[in-house]
DNA sequence: CTGAAAGCGCTTACAG
DNA sequence: CTGAAAGCGCTTACAG
């Protein structure tokens, strides 16, 4: 074969390390180790300055398929995620991801296989033939996840995965639910209800052991009544409002499954001539600032720990590998945000 | 060296096209044209049948690093990002071309440069490593985009190059706000207003001309004091649309720059005592939902046209070429979201 | 401190 | 219809 068989580096005028060597005057192998840094006690100063010379004269870009295929990495990550792109929830979990693979001169190839996570098994497929060092398979939200088993290499993002050994990690929803209710209580609540969902999604679970367990910590009865679920989207919050603001007697506060649902209540709360939070307070949960400070007052809310949980689990991965991690769940605290929608009951 | 100095596939149980070739008893240049399809009228189907039982039967995965470099293509698209993942306007754009490039076999490397765009130079470089066969430069919202002069294969997304010769696409903004400010039209308004950004994006002066435009062909007087420039931030929002409620006479229709400038205008509308859209009707612009489905009543309002930029984009690049595109830029069509923020004004 | 040479796994003209 | 062999551009023991 000819050089012109193939769109070869020549013709799109990009040199190879061959040509730096020849500009240069040392062999490839010299070469090699200067602009990979592994040149220290091993090639004179003069030497590598000159190969780093010719390198920028004749702008040298390394071919990474090349260093990969001989060396067997590629430092490359391979992120599977499941619709994480379709939501407006868990974006910043891949934000972060890229930016500390970026800071470690880490490349990333993503694929988001949709709301069905159908086509993980192909994603798992490209990413084995792409050779990425890692992979981390990124849910939307806080669930069970299939971990394909041909896949040795794998770490598991805002989920746990279903089969043990390996590293999982995701927010601690019980504990911020415990402070979320513990926040109400503390600014004098006591019938403090909670809005939470029909799907069978884990968070509704640990965040309702959290309410209760903050209530039981401050000897304040459990009072199922007050536990009102629906659905997501804007009509079945504003249903479940409607049936928070009928409760006789009606509670002073509500602690919110998620920030959707805590919208339906200031819709409702407004219709009914009640304030937020003189008449009402509301936290929260999620912080989608789109709608949180969009509300009038701003919604106090937990924010999820999207792009800590990605930030930490993308530089463990890189410095460690998933083997340095331990195998398990590693739950991340949230953070509350003041923002004005609660205050101490007004019959307090 | 031996198979022990690198992590080799074997290693990691991951035969190669030696070992199927091997086991189908042909040799590998046989193997490889019938693993990638190319074996039509070239290979025995008896032949072709014996190669893909064996890759099955050992779990061949091809190498597309080796089979990148050999070829030179490597059926990668990279995605330059500017930011894109820090706004939920755009993150739509990402999600299309995963889709496409899945759909059509091939993978995503994806670097944001956040939103400075600083680091945009040394996203070129990796991508240029990584043997990209493309690469997509994507604008957070759209502006001008600074195009490296070392990018041969490059098309610009929701914006436009500082140089010629580069295929762009960007939304229809001025056509979009003639529909908009036309829709108030024919419901009957004539005193509409138009609440805008202070900042210098090129959208406000687009959007403003079709907002001119659509008056002056409906032969309505065009009122400076009519257009009201404000920030972005809520609280900025909300200061626009005071503005606009102290109009006398008071508009009966505002066509608004963005959702968020529409939120302001409902909070104030209602700390008013005014009804939307008996009192004043209002359109957005953007449709991000977890504003516009959250407001009460729901905000009827332009849509960007993200995911179509983008999926038209990602599938032209990789069935034409960036060479097979019109090289200047397209303008996509948006689509008003109807969902009840206007009705015909009360004094009709 | 430096170089010659092997080899990663594939694809591709080319010869038969 | 099939195979032998070259070569993509690198990195890495190894020899000197």
């Amino acid at each position: 074969m000819s050089a012109r068989d193939v769109r070869t580096r020549e013709e799109a005028m990009m040199p190879n390390l061959a040509e730096v060597a020849q500009r240069a005057k040392v062999s490839t192998a010299t070469a090699s180790l200067v602009l990979s840094g592994k040149d220290v006690g091993r090639v004179s100063r003069a030497t590598a300055k000159r190969v780093l010379r010719a390198a920028t004269e004749i702008g040298y870009v390394r071919n990474a398929l090349a260093a990969g295929m001989r060396s067997g990495r590629t430092s490359c990550l391979g992120v599977v995620a499941e619709g994480v792109l379709s939501t407006p929830y868990a974006v910043d979990m891949i934000k972060a991801v890229l930016t500390a693979a970026a800071e470690h001169g880490w490349s990333v190839i993503l694929n988001d296989t949709g709301d069905e996570g159908q086509r993980a098994h192909e994603a798992v497929q490209e990413m084995l033939s792409r050779q990425v060092d890692h992979v981390i398979q990124a849910a939307m939200y806080h669930r069970r996840v299939d971990v394909p088993s041909d896949l040795p290499d794998v770490v598991v993002l805002n989920g746990f995965a279903d089969r043990p050994g390996v590293p999982c990690v995701v927010p601690d929803e019980t504990r911020a639910a415990f402070e979320a209710t513990e926040h109400l209580i503390a600014l004098g609540h006591t019938r403090i209800a909670h809005i939470t969902d029909t799907s069978g999604v884990v968070a509704v679970g640990l965040r309702l052991r959290g309410y209760r367990d903050a209530l039981e910590a401050h000897a304040i009865a459990y009072d199922e009544r007050r536990v009102i679920r629906g659905g997501d989207a804007p009509e079945q919050a504003d249903a479940s409002a409607r049936r928070l603001l009928a409760l006789r007697p009606r509670p002073t506060a509500v602690f919110c499954f998620n920030d959707g649902m805590a919208a339906g209540v200031y819709r409702q709360a407004y219709r009914a001539g009640l304030r937020i939070p003189e008449d009402l307070s509301v936290v929260g949960f999620d912080d989608l600032t789109l709608i949180s400070t969009n509300l009038d007052p701003g919604l106090t809310t937990m924010r999820l720990p999207h792009y800590e949980m990605a930030d930490w689990l993308t530089r463990a991965v890189i410095n460690d590998g998933p083997g340095g991690l331990h195998s398990g769940i590693t739950r991340m605290p949230c953070r509350m945000v003041h923002r004005g929608s609660t205050a101490p009951p007004l019959t307090a």
